[in-house]
DNA sequence: GAATTAAGGATATATGTTATCCGCAAATGG
DNA sequence: CCATTTGCGGATAACATATATCCTTAATTC
């Protein structure tokens, strides 16, 4: 069970776009540079986005992509499940089903006992990811990257975003 | 990000187990006729469950599988480890570090703000797992499963057990 | 009109999951 | 001793998914 490259950098992007300022966009090229990502793979990554109405894009030269809402209104789990999408991590097939002593036909009144366990799991996951809100991990990063570092990559964004 | 379909099947041959008389063994053979799963392939999750230590194992005709420990003993997370392995569902591949604003050889002292939230999330979904006792499951199991198919499965396992 | 952009389709490559097959050593029962 | 059964590990193939690139199209800017 591992998630897709793709998650790390919808998260990393969602903060830079978090960033800035209203009303302009960044291009995927900036993007892209920005983190040392092939373009047109991370650009597959960004359609995910938009698709699910985390942000909003416009065409032309100074086009690119901001976000649709404010970071505080946007959490986690929606830019992962963005990219990674929204089925559970564990999938019952059920095998109790195949058990020779059942008789033929018989239909269960619940999903499985263990599939049941796994589910809880894979919600436990999910309401962490829901309580992080975007907003919270631009104050950490704020908090962590080193005061120059910080600065001089807003001012390289700006210098990009149309 | 999806569990393999191994953890569904080392899950009910657990159970399966738990309900075994003490000192008896169940062989892959009646585990895979049980759950109508393939035999040779179930073989490589029982030996992930062998080579974590929750179940031994006897050879010869009559041999096959036990718990290695009570059903209270064992937790959820043991037997989705032990197929699924250890590793964190978030890898982080340090693309900050791509940051051309980034000075020459400069080192992060703490791990990414967003890896860490990520990790904080898989950590949720593990300890879900962590809190659930095979006996709880079986527990579970007795009450929701017809008293006639339990009964008759077991009299089929135990027919079957060396 | 020329350049730039997001979007989406087609395609190739790499990796991981699923599955089967075989040979080996240990245990059982005759 | 011998035939059978078992778990174990290695090798291999089939299949699915993740990763990555390329190309066309339509919208936008200047
Ligand atoms: S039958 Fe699928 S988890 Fe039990
Ligand atoms: S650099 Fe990997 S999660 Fe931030």
């Amino acid at each position: 069970m591992i998630l897709k490259s793709q998650v790390e950098w919808a998260l990393h992007c969602c903060a830079i776009l978090a960033g800035l300022p209203e009303g302009r966009y960044l291009s995927t090229k900036a993007l892209a540079e920005l983190h040392g990502l092939p373009k047109e793979y991370l650009s597959k990554a960004l359609q995910s986005l938009s698709q699910a109405s985390l942000v909003e894009t416009t065409l032309g030269p100074s086009g690119g992509y901001r976000l649709a809402r404010a970071p505080s209104e946007v959490n986690f789990l929606e830019i992962v499940e963005a990219v990674e999408g929204k089925a559970r991590s564990f999938t019952c097939t059920n095998i109790r089903e195949n058990n020779p002593c059942r008789p033929a036909g018989y239909c269960d009144s619940k999903p499985c006992a263990v599939a049941r366990i796994m589910w809880e799991a894979d919600e436990a996951w999910r309401e962490t990811l829901r309580r992080v809100r975007l907003s919270d991990l631009v104050g950490t990063l704020s908090e962590e990257v080193p005061p120059d570092i910080w600065r001089d990559t807003f001012e390289w964004v700006l210098k990009r975003a149309g």
